[in-house]
DNA sequence: TTGTAGGCGTTATCAG
DNA sequence: CTGATAACGCCTACAA
């Protein structure tokens, strides 16, 4: 592989008006100009972008660390992260942990090593503590409703959210109510319970085991879901469910067991993915895309400024009434 | 940040030795290695990855192409690509292109570069002459039945798939078969289209404009193909469609048109992914994860190795019949 | 077991 | 306009 010194060598000239010709500096002479590019021609050059990176001190990458891509809620975010980072000519790097701290430490490793200039955690298993650890290494933007102060966040709020929600189905005349999650310890999931807890409290309403559904995001789980209510002693008129797929799910299997939607069981979910409106399911929308474009745009921001201005980003939630309620 | 040189100083070795210790080779002694370690500990050392790189020519890092990852059949291709990736030590960098052919010369530009030791693309808009400019820069792997030389390729056979699925259909009775493919040009479309005309021609059927729908990827697409059935003149009995997302599209949108499946309709579809289990739509398999593992693996191989020994490797398909036919 | 010196390929500084 | 030369941070013969 041909390098600059060939290059120059080749063109009689120097390294530098090579990497001016190269970078298109002012001040080069069309005959010189024009010396490099036959001789890059000859030699077949090719740029190495590592050695430049290296020379500049920059990466134009940022680290994604998810569970999992096949999921509607996690491809999505890396939609919308996609098409920002596009925009600034970053690339993007895809940590796959399956929620295994060791994976999401391997894109903390790399984080320190210089490798990436930021990292986006659209969902996480590590502590606080740990990432901690890693904060002067460079940005990293949690995608979940923490009230922390080290990291910045980009959410809706989900225990209002989740409030709203169940405000809903009680303005429809529900107050026997259950609900699912996706696990019992995230960060978001623990703003849903909380909700849930506080507002059948307010209604008077006993926390049953048997109308919460842990676990819950794909379409089996949501299949999982009616099946168990057949079970269940005392019936729930309507279930707050966490993300569409879950609902799809349900309502699938709801039709199997000839289970009258919303007339049995209302059911209200989260996302507004194309699923839900495809299946007519009242949810209540996210905006999935935006989250992980302004997580990109606040990488780029702690980068610029050093007192990294936006802290906590609350993205609004929208009611999106369609027939399952 | 301070350096390998730096440490180096501190600990009153020489650089060497602090290179040794950072990659656990043998040969130093007991007392340079933790003065070493103390004075990595003491200037808070981290390891620049780049330089590492740089240094010894490598990059550990792949690139995947493909239009978007919100649809079904790409997130799980990089799901498997990501689950092999993994075990190699390997980071995935994701170009989604919209198929856009200046996004996917971006990822080929930095394969020119060096950054990345290969490129997989799980589909494609650019052509094989610009693809062949690049090819001495690095392993390309197509996931496309294609049948040019040029590049090794990862698919099922198409034609013979969807020939197989045509002949299922026929066996059940029908003769009057609709499809539907993702897009007109891809070369797996294209197969697609053959085995079908192909097919018409051997049962002595009319090809029908009425009954080819393009443009079907999504659930979206696939509720269109069921309102625009009903404007169809000459009724077909059953209707081979691109994937299980537009399957299930269509499934919803017959339900609410009162149109009977499989009675008025069969569907088969492709893919075999969780929706079509739980919608019980009868679809043909193909082993989407698996593609992304040998993807890698090609990948691996190719590097390994200076005559690349698998260029065409065909995976296979499978009947998984349910309840739409 | 240790160290010196050169290399990886590029950019940046500064003097001409 | 041009070019030496020193970074960038690490690895690795080769020699001791």
């Amino acid at each position: 592989m041909a390098n600059i010194r060939e290059i120059a060598k080749l063109a009689g000239v120097s390294v530098t008006t090579v990497s001016r010709v190269l970078n298109d500096h002012p001040y080069v002479s069309e005959e010189k100009k024009s010396a490099v590019y036959k001789a890059m021609e000859e030699l077949n050059y090719n740029r190495n972008i590592k050695a430049i990176q290296l020379s500049k001190g920059i990466s134009n990458m940022i680290g994604v660390v998810l569970p999992t891509i096949e999921h509607p809620y996690f491809s999505r975010i890396v939609e919308g992260i996609a098409e920002e980072a596009i925009k600034h000519h970053l690339q993007i790097v895809l940590f796959q942990t399956n929620y295994e701290t060791s994976k999401e430490l391997d894109a903390l490793e790399l984080l320190r090593g210089n490798l990436m200039d930021g990292l986006v955690f659209c969902s996480r298993a590590i502590s606080f503590d740990t990432l901690n650890e890693y904060k002067e290494h460079g940005p990293i933007i949690l995608c979940e409703d923490s009230d922390q102060e080290e990291f910045p966040t980009i959410s809706i709020p989900h225990e209002q959210a989740f409030k709203f929600g169940l405000e809903y189905l009680i303005s429809k005349g529900h107050t026997r109510i259950a609900y699912s999650l996706g696990r019992k310890e995230g960060t978001n999931s623990t703003k849903r319970r909380k909700a849930y807890e506080n507002k059948m409290r307010e209604i008077n309403q006993p926390l049953r085991d048997e109308w919460f559904f842990d676990q819950c995001l794909s379409i089996k789980d949501g299949q999982q879901i009616g099946r168990k209510y057949m079970n269940v002693k005392e019936k729930p008129t309507a279930i707050l469910v966490s993300n569409d797929q879950v609902a799809a799910g349900l309502l699938l299997e709801a039709n199997e067991l000839k289970l009258k939607i919303p007339e049995d069981l209302a059911v209200l979910s989260f996302d507004n993915q194309p699923i839900s409106e495809a299946m007519h399911i009242s949810t209540i929308e996210i905006p999935i895309i935006e989250m992980g474009r302004m997580a990109v745009t606040s990488i780029i921001n702690s980068k610029n400024k050093t007192n990294s201005t936006d802290k906590k980003i609350t993205l609004p939630f929208r009611l999106v009434e369609r027939s399952t309620v």
